[in-house]
DNA sequence: CAATTCTCTTGTCATCTGTCAAGTATTCTG
DNA sequence: CAGAATACTTGACAGATGACAAGAGAATTG
């Protein structure tokens, strides 16, 4: 499956939009390669543009206490946009923990499409609020869970990520050290072989 | 000030609307008073209303392993709607802890609204990216935090809280139990006072 | 392909949280 | 206003995590 037909397939879930719709998105749609390491937004920069990744996967996180913190993972059909609309420098950094095959698209470019589309007002409020139901319920999960049931429920959810992304990037996204991370997985191991 | 003043007042903070749409929307406005106690929404219900909060606190939470879990507050001015567009079951209850006036909108009342206004599609768009940006932040600050430096945060962001919230409903709200952020409290005040 | 860097694991010890339990203070209700 | 229910604090102990450190293993790079 090349980038255009993978990009069809993503566009195909946004509800409310047919065949042709559809295929205007594809087409107009600018598709961009990145390198393993590449940092796509940086803390203090002003973020300007918004990404889908095709393939591949995109860490999120932030330095505090000169450490970094993971706080989100993006991979396949998952988007991710500026943190306000106001033009304020971010506080994350975006950075491709593997090489990425990712479409780019603009604030005007968006307008362009809003333009052609109106429709897709109601498809960008409907991925918002899909957007804050996921992040919501995340949220539930991690205040109501201890590091144990979280890492388990990550591991049920999305069991890719541990051949992805290095432990020490997940232990911090789980809130607890490589250390404890490795500990854990030691316990739950020993445990299921006795 | 009396509600339908406090609503105006709150209406006008949505960004792009003029003061005729603004008082349009303030007419159009259903309020309701609550008792303290009353709950608005059980776990297993189809929720079909939106609420703003203008006078009072409503507690968002859930049950896991026979345990309330307070995964929400909202009070003066926060907007609280359905998780999901699709009418499934919530997961969660809201709860009114204090007596509270409260705007109540239904979907057919919003589709009649945005019959009128559509640009409050735009409004409504924004409100759901502030909230998703919103609830990126606490994420972010919830991962990348102790239980300690949670209180702290929240002790500086919404002191109010601590006044009004029962100190169990804070505790699992920060993702801990109530004795530990009673002695997270004591601690503080020791350090303090040294 | 060898050396360096990065990553993961393991050990020890101090500290913090969870659990169980009891006692005090506060609020609610008849 | 008195009794009951609810909320908060404190103590002791077990278990888990954090900090520090060291070593094994894997990946990267020149």
């Amino acid at each position: 499956m090349n980038p255009k037909e993978k990009i069809r397939a993503l566009v195909s879930n946004f509800r409310p939009l047919n065949p042709e719709e559809v295929e205007l998105i594809v087409e107009k749609t600018v598709v961009k390669n990145f390198k393993k390491g590449e940092i796509l937004l940086r803390e203090g920069q002003i973020p300007t543009k918004c990404y889908m990744v095709v393939e591949g996967c995109v860490r999120e996180y932030l330095i505090k206490d000169g450490e970094e913190k993971s706080t989100a993972f993006y991979t396949e059909s998952e988007t991710f946009t500026p943190q306000s609309q106001q033009s304020k420098p971010s506080k994350h950094y975006w950075e491709c923990i593997e090489d990425c095959v990712l479409t780019v698209s603009t604030k005007s470019y968006e307008e362009e499409l809003l333009d052609i589309l109106p429709r897709l007002e109601l498809v960008f409020r409907q991925i918002a609020i899909d957007k804050i139901n996921l992040a919501k319920a995340e949220w539930s999960e991690f205040i109501s869970s201890s590091p144990e049931e979280r890492y388990l429920n990550l591991q049920k959810t999305k069991p890719y990520l541990f051949d992805r992304v290095p432990h020490h990037q997940i232990a911090s996204y789980l809130g607890m050290k490589p250390q404890s991370l490795s500990r854990i997985r030691k316990r739950i191991s020993d445990t299921k072989n006795s």
